[in-house]
RNA sequence: GGUGGGGUUCCCGAGUGGUCAAAGGGAUCAGACUGUAAAUCUGACGGCUCAGCCUUCGGAGGUUCAAAUCCUCCCCCCACCA
């Protein structure tokens, strides 16, 4: 089976080119091929982890992924698809976010031994120079078919319009898989589905110059049953990094997911045989909790290591009750089987604190909003007025309570607000 | 460069002298219901020393008892024209 049918199956194919020269090239060679990301963030985030999966599975697939760093085209900004103009950031920035991408890119691929590559177009795109750009690149672009693209459309229908510099994004990644193509033979770009104008202008550019096909493969972009962009919460984008996003929350983000998005998350988000989710087609209602949890420790396990899967299904356990695993139950996945009940946890986030700075001198107010449970004082009173404060699992009643022995449990208060949201004070 | 139209609280978007911390919608948060789901209903949604006070309506000044609303200058965006 090669790895198209794999992509395909498992819900990664929006679109391809060529699909039968395409089919025989994964068949019979071992290509390298690349996605491009952007280095505007230190971390990448959910969003694009359906990218990530993807060349993972091509390297499991005996295939040279390559991740291309969008160093030089950072400094840019890609309009495809989007209504408003990208900030656009510094060298400096780029080169801190480039650091932290390839660590996180190593939890999904193997970088040893060039398995997979991890490469910066600013190697190359800022030694450009213009004219000679223009002559030789820039000569194979038509003007009157770029200005119909899809992916320019939203801007040009826009007030806000389009700048020139983000009208050249597409010559810049089209001349970035062109160098890929020379340089390491990597004749497949893949990328989300709103890259699709960019692959395909690469693509003609390769034929152009190098007489060479290639060839490219877009991902959907991965919706929410309920319709919104996937990656979002309440604390903005989820990260794939462990210092911003918590392995635990993490692991949350993935238990809330909708239910009928279960099954789709189940074969874009993790390894699981195909088989063996399909199995679980028509399970529903609180059946799925189950399938849910196996969904986020088997995501959880990837990004951040099966120790970390295990202490967030051990703190999830603690705060929201037991759960059982049923050992027929998606038997590839390495979650422990069995029922899992509430045992000693360090996984919830915590802040120390001196005991008479807390015990009987300070407000319920105060410990809500310093744990940072709460943005304001007024975010804490009113948390704490709409009934949704809890102090070891009582209702705080008055926000301008003292705290007093009462409410220390061992050395411990833990504190929650709304339903899922918990910190624990540890005294000293 | 010219002419016209704009910049409002997280986003969209009302508001053209006091009744405006600013309609409405979205997002978000809390409560009820649940399965840590969805949908629904209810409430909240600038800050604080919270029945009172303080800071917000692109920026800086000004008029007025009183300005998001009027005047001046500046910055930015858009459309058309050049």
């Amino acid at each position: 089976m090669s790895v198209l049918s794999v992509l395909q199956e498992r819900g990664f194919i929006e679109d391809l080119t060529h699909t039968q020269e395409l089919e025989d090239y994964l068949s019979n060679n071992r290509i390298t091929c690349y996605i491009g990301f952007d280095p505007t963030a230190s971390s990448l985030h959910v969003g694009s982890l359906v990218c990530i999966m993807a060349l993972a599975h091509m390297q499991k697939n005996g295939h040279r992924p390559i991740a291309l760093v969008g160093g030089g085209t950072g400094l840019i900004g890609d309009p495809s698809g989007k209504t408003e103009l990208r900030k656009i950031i510094t060298h400096d920035q780029i080169e801190e976010n480039k650091a932290g991408l390839r660590n996180q890119l190593s939890h999904f691929l193997d970088f040893s031994a060039d398995k997979a590559l991890l490469i910066d177009n600013a190697d190359w795109l800022t030694k450009l120079e213009y004219i000679p750009f223009l002559r030789d690149i820039g000569r194979h672009f038509s003007v009157n078919r770029m200005i119909k693209a899809e992916s320019y459309k939203a801007r040009m229908e826009s007030d806000d319009g389009l700048t020139f510099i983000e009208f050249n994004y597409m010559l810049l990644q089209a001349y970035d898989f062109m160098q890929l193509a020379k340089t390491h033979d990597c004749l497949l770009q893949m990328g989300g589905s709103d890259q699709w104008g960019n692959i395909v202008a690469g693509i003609d550019l390769v034929r152009r110059t190098l007489k060479k096909q290639a060839f490219g493969i877009t991902f959907p972009l991965i919706t929410t049953a309920s319709g919104i962009k996937m990656g979002k919460t309440h604390k903005g984008a989820v990260w794939l990094d462990a210092e911003r996003f918590s392995p635990y929350e993490y692991y949350q983000f993935w238990v809330n997911c909708d239910d009928a998005d279960v099954v789709k998350f189940l074969k874009l988000f993790t390894f699981l045989p195909m088989d063996q989710i399909q199995q679980i087609e028509n399970l529903e209602g609180v059946g799925l909790n189950k399938a849910k949890a196996i969904l986020a420790y088997e995501a959880t396990k990837i990004c951040h290591g099966e120790k970390q899967a295990r202490k967030s299904l051990e703190a999830t356990v603690c705060v929201f009750g037991s759960i059982e695993i049923p050992i027929d139950l998606l038997t590839a996945s390495s979650i422990p089987r069995g029922t899992h009940r509430a045992v000693k946890d360090d996984s919830i986030p915590s802040s120390i604190y001196k005991g008479d700075d807390v015990i009987g001198s300070m407000q319920a107010v105060d410990l809500f909003t310093q744990s940072g449970l709460c943005r304001s004082k007024s975010d804490a009173r009113r948390l704490i007025s709409q009934g949704g404060a809890y102090i070891n699992g009582e209702r705080v009643a008055n926000f301008d309570r003292i705290l007093n022995e009462k409410d220390i449990n061992g050395t411990e208060i833990l504190l929650r607000a709304g339903k899922k949201k918990y910190h624990k004070i540890i005294l000293n």
